[in-house]
DNA sequence: TTTAGCACTCCGAGCAAGCGAGTGCGAAGC
DNA sequence: GCTTCGCACTCGCTTGCTCGGAGTGCTAAA
């Protein structure tokens, strides 16, 4: 857990540190140097600890909520926490099983197996989790079925790789016959298949169309078709487990709470807030002020990429107070990832 | 507003219920007897609304939080205001155009259109808002498309009268080819076309499979498809405004914002609040204990059904404190229903 | 450099007093 | 006979106060 000299600080500043932020998260109040002797083996008086804790402070990874109150972590003490001073913690085998086993009740439709792992994290996570859907450009094209409705409208029915059918109504200025449609069906099926989603791009699309000699309204339409499959530009996200914020101390105050609630319901911003982490293919926490908001400075966020495949096509994250148990939600948030990218191949479309 | 008795009560009573109720529904303080004849002209004096008050509070329409307290209505007390003596409200035509305004935003999908819907009235009402999505059953069969995946599976879509697309995998026994699935899809189109999708029974299904020529894997492969699309047992729900909660002086408690939480995300508690209102064609108002539950006594429900054609597919609900502006929110709900009910046919397959 | 001792600060719980709003009731008034 | 006035009483809420506890920082000694 320590080395000798971690960002900057020796030993046992670092020890100290550690265990100012891990009484913190486990109590949740200002932590005095007497307390942390009397509870811990420092080896060191609480005098000690205090020109210690006075130094930290300084170094801006303490603060102090007022005079003559203990000490609390800032940003920067529980990033460092965070980046080289706890445990990483594992699950347990039971717990793995536990979380797989209740994976297992959902069906196997896409929508509820995202939102059963929300269910699930929130839960088990006492905190704030959500997870978005699988990106959709991300995902392969498997087959488009044209279906004739009348002599010139239609429906474009999508099927990509995890099932999801988008579905897309069309009108033509010319008539055509069922057979056409299913020849142009078979064809952008023999071309496109197995393509991902973001490359069957306009162009291939209208050559293709018009290729097999239809005409621009009908290579409209199958474009049109394939934006919706791809275009639903954000995914949705399935959140669950805000009540558990309520037993918080932090969210006494009520004016938190309803920040909170607001960015929930406006999906945008959710979706901001781990936008970024799509790129890294590890987990990634964020802390207080990372956040980038004002509102959510006393809020950690911590996101977990799942996979389909070789891909990482979404992520399930955890929104709690900073003061949180950061190993073991990632622990969770990491098991939770790993038994919803297993349980996508259920609904896979080979 | 008021005829010569009430539900019992003389009108002077009345008209003091009506004024208790109107006034706390307005500032959510206990209402006393000196405060109700300054504000209003009740033509008596505060001697004699004490009288009436006590009677009031002996017939079980209002009660007192402790003594030296102003008055409270009791569930039978607003029951009484919202039959028999608040004026009804009407939205105001410029309202109106903005709620089709507002709604004009959502694209033409069905999702969209719902949670477009649970928003805005969320946000008029300033209260939580929430919406049944239709109820499929009650939707009817357009087209079933059995595509051809390989030799031995496919997959199934289903569109019905809203587009909305419900997918299944099926597996079977033996070797199908595309033009196979082909026959049996527009045997299943012919003869199902325009029914109800609860009218699809797995009798007649099994029965038109086996007519064409295929086996007992073939008919269970439709009839899964059918229930599919049938079985969504429970509808989605769309909810929107929680934060408005917190606004309301009555969610100082902590406790109470849980219960509401937590019943948001137990979609199938929310629905239950609202399933027996689908019985009824009309606004229905549901006060306190009327709910059915001790968590959500201090609360009330608005719901209104929205239509498709002729047919009530599904509600629009207003739960908030049960002091609510009955009135306002009724004429809310009713105006987004209606405007829910008309973009509705912007989704309809014909 | 660490520790012991000490004066100082500040928060928050607990208590008492005073205020304000409201009630109920008996007696007087229309 | 209903309505009103006057009055004593109740009760919760706010304000101000005290006091204890926890914690700090500083100084001096080990």
């Amino acid at each position: 857990m320590m080395e000798n000299e971690v960002d900057g600080l020796d030993k046992r500043k670092a020890y100290i540190l550690a265990t100012v932020v891990y009484e913190y998260i486990a109590t949740g109040e200002p932590v005095g140097s007497q307390a942390l002797t009397q509870k811990y083996n420092l080896g060191v008086s609480s005098a000690t600890v205090r020109n210690e804790m006075a130094d930290l402070e300084a170094g801006g990874y303490l603060e102090q909520p007022h005079t003559s109150a203990g000490r609390v972590p800032s940003d920067a003490g529980y990033r460092t926490y965070v980046d080289a001073l706890m445990s990483p913690e594992e699950l347990g085998a039971d717990e793995r099983r536990r979380i797989r086993d209740e994976m297992r009740d959902a069906r196997a439709q896409l929508d509820e197996i995202v939102e059963q792992s929300s269910r699930l994290l929130g839960r088990l996570a006492g905190n704030l989790a959500f997870v978005t859907k699988p990106q959709s450009d991300t995902q392969s094209f498997r087959y488009v079925q044209l279906i004739w409705i009348a002599e010139r409208s239609g429906i474009a029915i999508i099927v990509t790789s995890l099932g999801v059918a988008s579905q897309s109504l069309f009108e033509l200025r010319n008539d055509l016959s069922p057979d056409d449609l299913t020849r142009l069906s078979n064809a952008l099926n023999a071309t496109f298949a197995g393509r991902l989603l973001r490359d069957c791009d306009d162009r291939s699309l209208t050559a293709l169309t018009k290729s097999c000699g239809f005409g621009d309204d009908m290579a409209a339409a199958v474009r049109a078709a394939f934006i919706g499959a791809r275009t639903q530009e954000q995914p949705g996200i399935s959140a669950s487990g805000a009540q558990h914020l309520l037993d918080q101390p932090e969210f006494r105050d009520v004016r938190k709470l309803r920040s909170i609630l607001r960015i929930l319901e406006e999906q945008r911003t959710l979706y901001d807030l781990v936008a970024d982490a799509f790129d890294s293919p590890t987990a990634s926490v964020k802390i207080g002020h990372e956040l980038g908001s004002e509102e959510l400075a006393d809020l950690s966020l911590v996101t977990v990429p799942y996979r389909f495949g070789e891909r990482a096509v979404g992520m399930l994250s955890i929104l709690g107070p900073r003061r949180m148990p950061y190993a073991r939600l990632l622990a969770l948030a990491s098991g939770t990832a790993e038994t919803l990218s297993e349980r996508l191949h259920d609904v896979e479309v080979k």
